[in-house]
DNA sequence: ATAATGATGTAATTTTGTAACATTCCGGTA
DNA sequence: TACCGGAATGTTACAAAATTACATCATTAT
């Protein structure tokens, strides 16, 4: 029904496209103001396929025909969001470049969303709810990703803690046991101490989980691989995207172990909201 | 060009308009929804008139014809609550929580990107790019916030660090000093350790900056506050999107903290790169 | 090399919107 | 009251657009 993203939908969609398909999202994307106002016969010429395809091309998003896609994508323009991702200038101003920056995670995410590796969740919330013991491994930026899911796992009856430190990684990855899970966290999969501490893990006999990129050395090292794709990040001072959706994929493993738990959770968690509470001053609205 | 105001525009010309034309309005408002998906012949149809009524109607409101009504009326509809929030249910499984996660992810993310604290950014990232030393202060999930920032900031030739232990917190606190940014991150904002910390920090002459709810006690202790709305998060079981709001305007900071300081930075977050290739294994494709 | 599958285009059909024209309705005047 | 002028609405016919069904072409596997 809600289809604010849908340019972001499309341009995710776009490798996937057929030949002719992927002519008219490139139209679109290029001008979808101009789209939103012309006949599929126009559009049709100016992406040089026919009009069935562009039909198609229509239904294939959800649409029930071309007017009905129209419609959407009129829509989907009024909200502030911009699809492409559109890189920081060294001359923008404040005006621009926050914008910039929520936009192109949002654009991050509904990719991402697209291609959710569901089956690999599945099989890591599986472990996680069994692990006597929870240790999540990152360095760098994926350091701060392993710090919050720390935080969230912390919630669930289970013993959990977060290494930055190389020595203590090592030094960890050899206690492992057959009740552990050990959690790796990097964007390249190629992290020589990561790699290597999953290696040691691994051969302890506890469960390896990673969260990173297709393929890589670490993913070779685990028993599950949560894959995202590696995007690039060519400008220097353009901050990566990719933790943010690596956050959100640690919320999605604590709702799935949620969910595994049941209700009978919930008291639980009722209570560790509550001990919070006097570590807080009292709401303005109180 | 943008209307916003159709539906109002409409109801208020009502008893200017002509008998038929009248109907018409009247039928629209009723239920613009569906008027967006219906045909002019359907539309006449449900308004007893003829279909060159309800065109001629199109026009009078600045329409260069009925589609092209639709679509403004289509435009107009979307604003105001458009995004919602789907809570995830006990009963959901793999192939949908995911999903739900993401969606309210990239809602909490456009909703903040239209409310964007513009001047409040802009002052702290002139704060940010003069300090000589920097200190991210954060409890909880925001712990992992702060630690983000650390390693942001940390690429900028600036002593940098991060506290998560209320003791340590108190200690750095007064040991601030005029040339010290003190950058304190909190939900709420009523959390009495950062609220007292930033109290004294700010008794040293350091600089106060905090990312935090409006009004909240932390905000009123800061020299500068990036505010963030409190949204609810009433589930127990639904993890908070906040956090990567706060991790984007993160991005904010030191992507404008950079274009401060201009191309010269450039060099030195390539070697900083650099640095980095022999933690590395190389590449599937090198 | 060829059959089978899927992608794309062509042509015919149906639906939709618009313009030109016809009719009706209403207020004013003899 | 009858008649006229002009505006408002409807009817009809046409043009444009969209969709379906079908044909052709390309691609892959055998």
């Amino acid at each position: 029904m809600d289809d604010s993203t849908l340019l972001s939908t499309i341009s995710a969609a776009l490798p996937k496209l057929k030949k002719s398909e992927a002519k008219v999202a490139k139209v679109i994307l290029e001008d979808p103001d101009t789209a939103t106002r012309s006949s599929i016969a126009v559009l049709a010429a100016a992406a040089g396929v026919s009009e069935p395809s562009v039909n198609r091309f229509c239904k294939r998003f959800g649409a029930g025909g071309f007017p009905d896609f129209k419609l959407r994508l009129a829509k989907s323009l009024v909200s502030g969001v911009r699809y492409m991702s559109r890189a920081v200038e060294m001359s923008d101003d404040v005006e621009t470049y926050p914008g910039k920056l929520f936009d192109n995670t949002v654009n991050a995410l509904v990719q991402a969303r697209e291609t959710l590796p569901t089956s690999a969740i599945a099989e890591a919330v599986d472990y996680l709810a069994q692990a006597k013991r929870l240790l999540f491994f990152g360095l760098g930026t994926s350091a701060a990703v392993a710090k919050d899911a720390e935080h969230k796992f912390f919630r669930f009856n289970v013993p959990v803690s977060t290494y930055e430190d190389p020595l203590m990684m090592r030094m960890m990855a050899t206690s492992g046991g057959v009740a552990d899970v050990f959690f790796f966290i990097s964007h390249t999969g190629r992290t020589k101490v990561l790699v290597e501490a999953a290696a040691m893990a691994r051969e302890t006999g506890a469960i390896v989980i990673s969260l990173t990129s297709a393929n890589s050395a670490l993913a070779k090292q685990s028993h599950c691989t949560i894959e995202l794709a590696e995007s690039e990040n060519t400008e220097e001072y353009l901050p990566m995207t990719s933790r943010i959706v690596q956050l959100v994929i640690i919320d999605t493993l604590t709702t799935g172990v949620t969910l595994k738990h049941g209700e009978k959770l919930l008291p639980h968690l009722a209570r560790i909201k509550e001990s919070l509470q006097d570590t807080r001053f009292p709401s303005e609205e109180e």
